[in-house]
DNA sequence: ATGAAAGCGCTAACAC
DNA sequence: GTGTTAGCGCTTTCAT
């Protein structure tokens, strides 16, 4: 009969009581299960029953540091993109019985001062892309961190991702293979390291290639339709309009295909779109998109693997893992017109 | 003498020693700074900066129980309209210094034994649709909960939603305004409680008009872009397709879109579409969509004070408050032709 | 205003 | 095998 039902707390001496044994015995019973008799076990089981008990994380962690907790520390959880990455987190730290506390960028606004105290909280971190709020080099013991899907030299944290230039590069020397000349970049915002790898792998490409760099071919904004839009305005407005676009992102390039369609330019008969992520939703759009595709939901899962073996003590074996990258080839590219 | 220095925590002894205080006076002065000396205030400040102490939450929320954490089940991190609930809540949470722990669906894998104990160190809970991993009626003692997104009558769990019946009566009354009669609808999964409203808004509508409702009009499946995929494909080859199509989502409306121009089926001209959510995306599509649309972010914004209140203490004043849901129409609707 | 000391719920030595 | 006991880092009486 619980009339305590108060909220109250039902702890590990109410099930000791119950059970008729000591709290030792309860603790071990739930912890090494086969270091106690099979009568007692049963016992406990049945006491543990009937009072409907819970450990009680905090008490719990307080010794053994445990919390079953991975950070993730996302700019954008809003991002198709990185959503699938996060799954591919979220699923195989679920696989290894780990939960998944998810703090987007906008929550930086938390001060350092209660952020940290988390940080003391969770078994393990991973930065997914680079401008993660918190200042690592202020810290002096940090829960053990991999990074994915953006290389940051500086800090050597293990990390997971794709070669970004050669992608790019990839991406444009494909458009040149097809016959474009005259091929335009918007990139990411600067401050990400992604958006510089790939701006290299285009510069490369067109360099490579002969063709003199058009810096009025190189522009740059956020990973959104917005910028996709106004930057696609502002590249056929030149005297000598590019007829091919490379997007770091899809969706960037979703809103250039958005924008070219209003004031009509067809795709990709007089204009060319290549994107980068290859998202759920690029093969939908009209016409289904080109684009390099990264293993995003893989992304996710070898950033815990790895993560994981850092808890278990293991050394860090390589700094970067690279996984691989696959140009799609759909129907928002083709030769030149012209 | 403690050589384990290996990653030790600074505990608040070591502030304790260095501040030549006490370890309550340290406590004291970081819970209630007025109530401690200005001068040893100071000291004990100095001696944190020095030591580099942050505090230890599992001991901390030991006592106080709050962890600042609240914990959001979400159906699916990965579709955009939930995502942008969630930026929502991470937003509105980050305000009042709360944390949020993100549960998708695929961690439901997690044995309820594993989460249980989470749950108790949580301090409060959103369910953002209602088919949550939890078995709610076998705990006894849960923290408080929210429910947005989804009414859900048998918990009476204070709700947040939209009137998911008049709003999907609406835009097919919107439908039939402007002259349609054949009108389908592809509803959300059963198990969705969003989906049994949103069609019976549309049965509603339908029957109202005094025109008999068609079983072959009436499909159902997941909110993907395959189920509106191929659900289009259904539908048009029925005898007497539809001229008009009602979806439960965005992203299944861009699917049959999708669809429809891939068997050369014009929008809005032959087909008029209309979908639910508006999502950003839905202006960047080809047509622009036609929805009808949630506040995404306010419902995230409403369910997280709505939860800060009851953590107050704060009585469920009224269980379930009703946000607009307004239809914008766009290009993907219009007139029959024949 | 501050220190000493008693817990909080749990785990881990250490005995029996 | 199991109970006893001593903490874990922190907060909070209760003295002073």
């Amino acid at each position: 009969m619980k009339q305590n039902n108060t909220a109250a707390q039902v702890t590990m001496k109410d099930v000791a009581n119950v059970a008729g044994v000591s709290t030792a015995t309860v603790s071990r019973a739930l912890m090494m299960p086969e270091k106690v008799a099979h009568q007692t076990r049963e016992k406990v089981d049945n006491a543990i029953q009937q009072t409907g008990y819970i450990p009680y994380l905090p008490s719990r962690n307080h010794k053994n540091n445990q919390s079953k907790i991975l950070l993730v520390m996302s700019l954008d959880i809003t991002d198709p993109f990185l959503t699938d990455v996060i799954q591919g987190i979220q699923q195989t730290a679920a696989e290894y019985g780990y939960m998944v506390l998810l703090l987007g960028n906008q929550q930086q606004s938390i001060e350092q001062a209660s952020l940290s105290p988390l940080l003391n909280q969770v078994d393990g971190i991973i930065l997914l892309g680079a401008n993660s709020p918190l200042d690592i080099h202020h810290h002096d013991s940090l829960p053990p961190m991999v990074m994915a899907n953006e290389y940051l030299p500086e800090l050597k944290l293990p990390t997971i991702h794709i070669d970004n230039l050669t992608a790019a590069f990839n991406a444009v020397n494909y458009l040149q293979q097809i016959g474009h000349r005259r091929i335009a970049c918007i990139s990411g915002p600067a401050h990400l390291h992604l958006s510089h790898y790939r701006l290299q792998g285009y510069i490369q490409a067109i360099q490579r290639s002969g063709i003199a760099l058009e810096k009025r071919y190189m522009l740059s904004g956020s990973l959104t339709f917005e910028t996709g839009s106004t930057a696609l305005t502002q590249l056929m407005s030149l005297p000598q309009p590019p007829s091919a676009i490379f997007c770091h992102s899809d969706i960037m390039a979703i809103g250039v295909i958005h924008q070219a369609k209003k004031i009509g330019i067809k795709i990709p008969e007089e204009l060319s779109i290549v994107g980068f992520d290859d998202i759920a939703l690029a093969q939908y759009v009209d016409p289904p998109l080109t684009t390099m595709a990264q293993p995003r939901y893989n992304i996710g899962h070898q950033a815990v693997l790895m993560l994981l073996e850092l808890l278990q003590g293991c050394p860090v074996k390589s700094n970067s893992v690279l996984l691989d990258s696959e140009l799609i080839v759909r129907e928002s590219t083709a030769k030149p017109h012209s």
